[in-house]
Formats: C-alpha cells, sequence, structure tokens
RNA sequence: GCUCGCGUAGCUCAGUUGGAUAGAGUGUUCGCCUCCGAAGCGAAAGGGCGCAGGUUCAAGUCCCGCCGCGAGUACCA
C-alpha cells in the first residue's frame, strides 16, 4: 500500500471514530506532516474541531487532549501503524511501523508511475504553453512559460491523465508583421532573398530566429522616426491576415522558420509539443463566425448603437463595477467589424473544450529523433493519413503572462457565459509574473540604461526593443561552465559524454532556477544566481542522485547478496529503533511522499511544490549519506536497511526530477 | 480611481483548506576529504513575518483600515 492511500484510510479511520465515540460526522479532515519525525509520520488536529462541535452541541467544554486519547485506539488498528501518541495541546500523532514500511517498499510499488495514462478513457486535458510570436527568438521569459508549463504537463501525467500540449503559434499578427516590414522595406528582400539569406546563415552556423531577432528591434527604432514606414505596418497586416498572396507567403515562411528555430531551442529544454495551432487557420476556417453565431443564438452579446463602444459588438459583464458605466464589457467586435484578439482566444478556447462545432485540418509538422510527432494545422484537407485526434478537452490549461490575466478572464467568463454547461472551472489561467532584468544584468548585456531605469529594482524585457536573455545564449553558457567543471573532475570521458554530461547539467540548472520560484514571484534575473551550480540548484539534486547511483554501482561490483527481506522484523526495528533510527526512518518517509507531492502541485497548480520538495530530498540525501557509511556497515542487517533506503531515495529522486524534466547524468 | 499580485533574516525566496519552538539558499565567520564522489557535510551569528486593529483554543496564513512596490484597466496582441 502506498503513503497517499495509506493516509487516506487513516482519515476515514479518525472520521469513523468521530462518529461513534462522539456522533459527530465530520465530512473531511485535514491531516499534516509532523514537524519533526520525532513527532510522527502523520498528525491529525482534529480534536481541536471536535472540542468545538461538542462545544456547539451540548454548550460543554471539553479537553482536546482527553478527545484524542477517545481516537487513539481505532488508529492503532491499523497494521501499518505501530502506535499513536496524543501531543501538545490535542494533536493525534501516528507512528507507522518503520519495519513494515520498509519491507514493502522493495515489493510493492510505492512510488508514482510517471508514464502518461494510455487508457483512452482516463480524463484527457489540455495544456497551452510557450506560445512565443514566431517573429523572433524565445528569450528567458519564454522559457520560464515553457518550462512551467512543460513540467506542469509532466505532473498531470504522473496523476494519470492523458495531457495534450498545444503551443498556439499567431502567425498573422502585427509582431510577425513587423518582421516583415524589415525585409521588405527596409532590406528590400525579396522571399527567395530572405530564403538565400536563410541558408548563408545555417551554412555560418548562425541561425534565422536571431537574424529577425535583431531586425524586429531595428524595425522598432525605425518607427518612431519614419511615419511612412509605420504606415506601412498596417497595410502588411492587412495582407498577411487576406493570405493568399506574396506578402503573405513570405510571412509565411518567416513564420514557419521562427517556429522552427523556437521548437529547437525547446527541444535543447527537453520541452515538446502535440499540436501548433494557427491564428491563420481560425481566421480561414471562419471559427470566429462559428463563435459569433454561437453567441448571438444564445444571446450573450450585444451590438452597442451608442456610448464609447458605438458600432462594436460586446460582451457585458456585470461583475466589475467600475467607476465608468461600461468600463468591463469587451468589445469583441471592432466597430470596422474586425474581430479582436480576444474574440479569437474565445473561438480557440471554444474549440479546445470541444464546444464549437468545427475543427482544423491536419498536417505533420515536424518529428523528433525518437519518433514522437508535432501536428500543425492547416485551412484545407490534405487528407493526412494517421491524424491523431486533437480538442475536445475537459479541462484547458493556458499558461500565459500575469499580465494578461485581465484578457484571460474575459475568455473564462466568456466560455462560460455561452456554455453554463461547462462553467468556469473547464478554463484555468496558469499565470506567471514576468522574469525580468536587474539593472546590472541588462548592462551586462551591453545596453545604456537611463537613469531611471537604473532606480528601479528590475527591467522589464522586450522583444521589441531587442532588450533580453536569449534562451540559446544563456544555456550555450551554462553548458560551457559545466563542461569545464566536467573537465576538471571526469578527464578520462570522452569528449562526446562530457559534452553531453555538461547539456544535461545546463538544462537541470536553468530548469530548476525558472521552477524554484512560485510562480506569481516576479524573477529578476541575475547571471550570477542563475549561472550558480551550488546550493538550492537543479544540479544540487542531479549530484545528490548521481552519488546514490555511484554506490550502487560499486555494490554491483561486490557480492551484496544479503538483501533486507532476509533479515528478520525484529532485526530491523532495532536498527530503526536504535539512536540514529530517526534520521534512517526520515529518509524513508520523505521518499515516500513523492506521489502526495505530485498530487499536491496538480491540485494547487504548482510546479515549484514540486521543485522544493525535490531539492528537500536531495538535502535530505546528502545528510543520510555523509552520516552514514553504507557499503562499508558491518552489521549486515543494518547494511540491508541503508542499502534499501538508499534505493528508495535513488528511485524518488530520480522521479521527482524526471516529473521536473531533469535527468540524472551517469557521472558528473 | 478601480481590479489583481506582492511586502517574511544583509540579499534572493519557501511557508500545504489557520495549527506544535517561523524555514531554505546565498553572503559572513569557523570546522570537516589516508574511509561509498567536498557541485558535499557540520557549526555560529542573523528575522518574529510592512503598520495598526479584529476573529479564534491557535494568525506569517482569515477579516477591516492604512503605507509602500508592481501589473492590468485598448475598437494592441
Amino acid at each position: 500500500m502506498n503513503l497517499s492511500k495509506l493516509q487516506e484510510n487513516l482519515r476515514e479511520t479518525v472520521i469513523a471514530a468521530a462518529k461513534s465515540e462522539f456522533s459527530i460526522e465530520l465530512e473531511t479532515i485535514a491531516s499534516e506532516v509532523p514537524p519533526k519525525t520525532e513527532l510522527g509520520d502523520v498528525a491529525f488536529p482534529v480534536a481541536f474541531e471536535l472540542a468545538r462541535r461538542i462545544k456547539q452541541q451540548t454548550g460543554e467544554k471539553s479537553n482536546p487532549r482527553m478527545i484524542a486519547e477517545r481516537l487513539k485506539a481505532a488508529l492503532k488498528e491499523n497494521e501499518a501503524v505501530e502506535r499513536v501518541e496524543v501531543a501538545g495541546a490535542g494533536y493525534l500523532n501516528v507512528f507507522f511501523h518503520r519495519a513494515k514500511f520498509l519491507i514493502e517498499s522493495q515489493t510493492a510499488e510505492i512510488l508514482p508511475r510517471l508514464s502518461e495514462s494510455k487508457d483512452q478513457s482516463a480524463p484527457k486535458v489540455c495544456v497551452e504553453h510557450t506560445s512565443v510570436n514566431p517573429n523572433k527568438a524565445a528569450h528567458i521569459g519564454h522559457v520560464r512559460n515553457s518550462v512551467i508549463g512543460d513540467t506542469f504537463v509532466r505532473i498531470l501525467k504522473a496523476t494519470g491523465k492523458r495531457v495534450e500540449v498545444q503551443n498556439y503559434i499567431d502567425n498573422t499578427g502585427v509582431q510577425v508583421a513587423d518582421v516583415v516590414v524589415g525585409f521588405l522595406y527596409i532590406e528590400n528582400k525579396t522571399l527567395e532573398d530572405i530564403k538565400n539569406l536563410d541558408a548563408n546563415l545555417t551554412a555560418e552556423g548562425k541561425t534565422f530566429d536571431y537574424y529577425c531577432w535583431d531586425l524586429y528591434a531595428k524595425v522598432g527604432q525605425i518607427y518612431q522616426k519614419d511615419e511612412a514606414l509605420k504606415a506601412k505596418r498596417a497595410e502588411v497586416l492587412h495582407l498577411v491576415e487576406a493570405g493568399k498572396n506574396p506578402t503573405a507567403e513570405l510571412a509565411d515562411y518567416v513564420a514557419t522558420r521562427n517556429v522552427e528555430c523556437i521548437l529547437a531551442t525547446m527541444e535543447r529544454f527537453g520541452i515538446r509539443y502535440d499540436l501548433l495551432p494557427r491564428e491563420s487557420e481560425i481566421l480561414h476556417l471562419h471559427f470566429w463566425k462559428k463563435a459569433f453565431e454561437e453567441m448571438q443564438t444564445r444571446e450573450v452579446i450585444k451590438f452597442e448603437t451608442e456610448g464609447k463602444a458605438a458600432g462594436c459588438w460586446v460582451m457585458p459583464f456585470e461583475e466589475h463595477s467600475g467607476n465608468d458605466e461600461h468600463e468591463a464589457d469587451k468589445i469583441l467586435v471592432r466597430s470596422n467589424g474586425t474581430v479582436t484578439y480576444t474574440g479569437k482566444d474565445i473561438a480557440y478556447q471554444m474549440w479546445k473544450l470541444g464546444l464549437l462545432g468545427l475543427d482544423f485540418y491536419y498536417n505533420l509538422f515536424h518529428t523528433y529523433a525518437d519518433g514522437k510527432e508535432v501536428w500543425i494545422t492547416t485551412a484545407t484537407d490534405l487528407a493526412s493519413a494517421n491524424v491523431p485526434e486533437f480538442g475536445n478537452s475537459e479541462t484547458v490549461y493556458n499558461v500565459i503572462d500575469s499580465r494578461q490575466s485581465y484578457p484571460q478572464e474575459v475568455v473564462k467568463k466568456g466560455v462560460a457565459t455561452i456554455f453554463p454547461e461547462k462553467g468556469e472551472a473547464a478554463s484555468v489561467h496558469l499565470s506567471y509574473e514576468m522574469v525580468a532584468l536587474s539593472p546590472g544584468a541588462a548592462e551586462e548585456l551591453g545596453f545604456q540604461i537611463s537613469d531611471e531605469d537604473k532606480q528601479k529594482s528590475f527591467i522589464e524585457m522586450s522583444g521589441r526593443k531587442g532588450l533580453g536573455v536569449k534562451a540559446d545564449d544563456l544555456l550555450n553558457r551554462l553548458e560551457e561552465n559545466a563542461l569545464a567543471e566536467v573537465e576538471k573532475r571526469h578527464a578520462d570521458l570522452s569528449g562526446d559524454e562530457k559534452r553531453k554530461t555538461a547539456h544535461i547539467i545546463a538544462v537541470g540548472a536553468l530548469r530548476y532556477f525558472l521552477l524554484k520560484f512560485t510562480r506569481n514571484t516576479v524573477i529578476v534575473f541575475d547571471f550570477k544566481e542563475a549561472l550558480s551550480f551550488e546550493g538550492e540548484t537543479g544540479v544540487f539534486c542531479q549530484y545528490s542522485a548521481v552519488r546514490a547511483n555511484s554506490i550502487f554501482r560499486k555494490l554491483g561490483e561486490q557480492d551484496s547478496g544479503f538483501r533486507i527481506q532476509d533479515s528478520r522484523l525484529e532485526e530491523i526495528s532495532a536498527i530503526f529503533n536504535a539512536e540514529d533510527g530517526d534520521d534512517i526512518w526520515s529518509m524513508v518517509i520523505l521518499a515516500a511522499r513523492l506521489e502526495e507531492t505530485i498530487a499536491y502541485a496538480a491540485n494547487a497548480n504548482e510546479p515549484a511544490l514540486l521543485a522544493k520538495y525535490t531539492f528537500n530530498l536531495a538535502k535530505t540525501f546528502n545528510v543520510f549519506y555523509s552520516r552514514h557509511k553504507i557499503i562499508a556497515e558491518e552489521n549486515k542487517a543494518k547494511r540491508a536497511v541503508l542499502i534499501a533506503v538508499a534505493d528508495l531515495a535513488r528511485s524518488s529522486l530520480t522521479a521527482a526530477l524526471n516529473t521536473l524534466g531533469i535527468e540524472v547524468p551517469e557521472r558528473m
């Protein structure tokens, strides 16, 4: 039996005991992890609640400790429980039978399976993340989005869900149009010129997205003094949206190439997708029209004839009661008849939830090295073979920057208004704060910082200004640093092995760095901190797993024959009851909490919870490792116990790291 | 103005539907590799959780009011 189940059983026992002893029906009760191992493995502060209820019902005051005493007996009946104590003001502290628990951990699967559910009846959810405008290279802020999204996907899969990963491609927006303006009117390039440029860049080992990064910033600068060029933007945007013209073809090339570059960048971080839905198809397949009709039929949208939104179709929201009369009403169709981004987003969200009644066509976009496929939407039926089923998700998670919480609120409320039967809970905005630069970091990147900005604690990154830490640059720097360390420590490894190890370390460092902050914390990027391999880092966690593995490598070379199952229960219990028994046990129980931690992180929509747990697990293992000489232990039973514990710890640590998208190298 | 988020050790951050002596990392000082990997371990110093009230057996966590910082509040995306 795994720990989650055991705790669930104990909670039920307490509820039943409360009923039989005090005739009080509790629906749910809290259980918590005691602050110290000596205080037990699970604690119920239930006596306080019961005391309150008894007072309510009878008016009599009762002592929580006395109440707790009367609940003890029921818990003791569980054979996994060794003893129960009443402590403090009335805590009910439960101690598990340590020896039994450890032996069982050897045979039963107490850690969660990490593979995605293949069961087609398992609930399917959709996670949209990354969604970088395909007009430039990805920067560290985009990586935060992708790493949070990807980790959340892994967490959901570990809880048994089927997950579809979408990366929305806004290939017809102003940002792509801006770069197209740059190519057409600053550089005077044709599509052929751009293709040649692209080929030359590739030959020089450079990438198209980096070129666009600079061009985009240049366009932004020129816009400020050249009105004529700015006027071109609207013209280009219109052509791009309309499609089927040379400008649109050029834009498609630019966007598609950037998508390829961004996918390659994300692949370095271990981040992959199932589907790339594009805005062009949402336009050309008239998703909006269908959504609009639905809204009219259901009368959740109205045409304004007066006021500042005259001539627009708006969706009214009464919740926000601002000073302005209709401040909260959201315009979905402009007075010139075009649809706003939020309008398109509502249609897209409806499709994700299987509520639109229309579908895309699909084409294979890319196949990863191991055969996994990424699909892209198309406007016409290309009769592609073996198209998987997309959309139609029970719940949709959108990983989007918190600055967009207002439009996301509109999308959520909008869909719920149109389909009250589906409700708001089906749309989750997984918001996160931005990654900003410290003034020092911005200067290190070679940017002139205004005096005003120097006073600020952080500076927002800006693609338009070309101000940001590019994802590939940072990862390259991390790989270089890691490689230098690997060279120092393992000169005997081959060049390939060294580079592979350095890569795993670099990815571990960066993913952990982005995950250790909770979502609503602004990360003020600092090179020193991000490049660190010491302290609370992914590298620390990897290192501890590598050391654990090296114990077993050594053991493999020896005859390790003696296993814990061969010892008698009393022998093992004696070890846990000895002076250092508590600290051996604390390693066991912490390693066993992986499953509940994953469930907790999934419920709270917070990957950082798993990151923190993983660090604690690694820290605890390091302490365990330094206190106990495992291989050299002379007492056979104790040695077997230490080995079993180390084995459990490394399995749990490895599984936790994998769920964070962090690999464990062979050596490091 | 309104809405949302945040204010916890020198610095950067955790803190599970309110719970047992407020925790990490980093920085500072000191100690630990003839013994499973020192990207490690141990120790010391360091805050009473922005301010002021309230609810509760119990408040960093909930409520009210202030103060400070940030974001949003487009017929941009």
